[in-house]
DNA sequence: CTTGACTCCGTACTTGGGTACGGAATTTAT
DNA sequence: ATAAATTCCGTACCCAAGTACGGAGTCAAG
């Protein structure tokens, strides 16, 4: 499958046509030049595209993000991409204490619950109190 | 401050009144009874879970989700309890994995970045590459 | 050369998570 | 006791991220 048009695209990403016309619309996909009247064709290049738009939403990044995200792959304008990238770095790395505390949080709740079975009120509120001292 | 009226709830959290409001239409916090024709008050207990559900909210979890997690803080129904607990650590789990993942990704393209000065071309979209093999 | 599938494009609808608005009632300050 | 601030409540509006729809054009097969 060198090139394939955008139904074909749209399958091998796992996504909806209509999703990749509304990132087309979004400017995250570019349209590739229409064929005269035509219909347009996609290479593999655009799946690998898609499908970094899918990972990066699973983790939280919002379509605007992502779009900053997917220029810095462009190889120009490299300080900028860097300034970018370590804002984005700050705020993953967040996000990553944010998580182990839920997950450290989830994982007491389960084992607490496997064993007191009958008064639970476990940590899981406490967990995220500590949280949030500078806001 | 031991209790407070709904402004008062709403600022100690950091959020809107109307946010306060639209979480008890949701059924994330219970109106407290109101006292004849009156104003309803609120306790710290109110504020911690305000500020648990934002802190849930910026690891990812949606307001059902939340309001499932909150549930689990009841201390009756320990199994039902302990079921969801454990669906929702796997899906933290894999969410941490990506997190991971991307972290890797960013703190190697702004290490590259900084490095190459020029021809960039980052493991960016190559880092999320490998993250799907079985949809 | 017509039928059926697919593309293109615009517009509209949906869901999640709020925010804003407006009128009535109640509380607080003077 | 009256004015200003708050509360209460409903309804309406907003943005993000899609999904759905409908008409017109195009392409491939029989």
């Amino acid at each position: 499958m060198q090139t394939t048009t955008i139904s074909g695209l749209a399958q091998a990403a796992g996504v909806n046509v209509e999703t990749i016309r509304f990132y087309q619309r979004r400017g995250l996909l570019i349209e590739p030049a229409k064929p005269l009247g035509g219909i347009r064709r996609y290479d593999e290049a655009e799946v690998a595209r898609v499908l970094f738009i899918k990972a990066a939403q699973r983790i939280g990044f919002t379509l605007d993000e992502i779009a900053q995200l997917l220029q810095l792959d462009d190889g120009t304008r490299c300080s900028e991409a860097r300034a970018i990238a370590e804002h984005k770095l700050a705020d993953v790395r967040q996000r990553l204490q944010d998580l182990q505390r839920i997950e450290t949080a989830l994982a007491k709740l389960v084992d607490c619950c496997a064993a007191s079975r009958g008064k639970v009120s476990c940590p899981l509120i406490a967990a995220l109190q500590p949280a949030s001292p500078a806001v």
